[in-house]
DNA sequence: GTCATTGCAAATGCTTTGCAGTGCC
DNA sequence: GGCACTGCAAAGCATTTGCAATGAC
């Protein structure tokens, strides 16, 4: 719990049941949910939430800087809250579990000046790929 | 050109004229296509080609690792033609420009094995996200 | 009271699929 | 000649949009 309300609150935020619920899923120990997962996480608490109010919640999110998109293949985003808390992925190829995880070092100070093409660089966006403990088991 | 065709015929890849036109544009100088522009420039060379069949040959290439799919948000996948040649990606957050770029060092290597969870780790993607100098001046 | 937010349902964008016909090896 | 590949059209999934009704401040 890291009081993404009272933060969402105090910068002015409109506060209505539906997006406290959308805040509250994404706050609790859920990280790396689909739209759809916090639909039916949402719903469980409000049966009236409908999917447009939390696509729209999302994206607010999203531009208020409090949730990160990640976009880890071509299928639905995901929305990680940890937007806070400055790290990387490692996803399962095999059944798609998300980790997070803290490399060493930070990437941006990987890119020489040369290889920024006049670019003004914002950040770096690091996603490792392998095989999970139980998918090599199984 | 970096002779695609060549190499995928050495791997006994039936071969028609509808997969040799997509081979050939992806083969080309352009990279980074969407499956939608890969079609439109498969079409300018054979008209009767069709957007399932485009679909159906890039992610046969894309299963057969000669070429990579690249996902730098949720809309369209891009198809990158580069695969023997390992490289990330510098993406402008403004207008969706793409560039190959190099950076020093390789992230697998900053990736501790106390930070892999277990997980046998297969590769790294690194996308850079910045303005590049035409929106920065626009 | 005002105006942003909501819900619904329809529309959109990208991709996949089913199936009969075609053509490569 | 067999069987993989193709084309078409329709289905599928994730997401966005238009608009009237609702409710937060």
């Amino acid at each position: 719990m890291s009081d993404l309300l009272a933060r969402l609150r105090g910068r002015g935020w409109r506060m209505t049941a539906q997006r406290r619920v959308v805040a509250e899923v994404l706050d609790g120990e859920h990280i790396h949910l689909t739209a759809d997962e916090v639909l039916a996480r949402a719903t469980a608490r409000l049966p009236e939430i409908s999917r447009a109010t939390v696509y729209n919640t999302l994206g607010e999110l999203v531009s208020l800087g409090e949730v990160t998109e990640v976009t880890t293949d071509g299928r639905a985003k995901r929305y990680d809250p940890n937007a806070h808390h400055p790290h990387h992925h490692l996803i399962c190829t095999c059944c798609g579990t998300i980790r997070d995880v803290h490399p060493n070092g930070d990437p941006l100070s990987g890119l020489p000046t040369s290889q920024r093409f006049g670019f003004t660089v914002e950040g770096a966006e690091l996603i490792y790929r392998g095989v999970c403990p139980g998918c090599a088991a199984g």
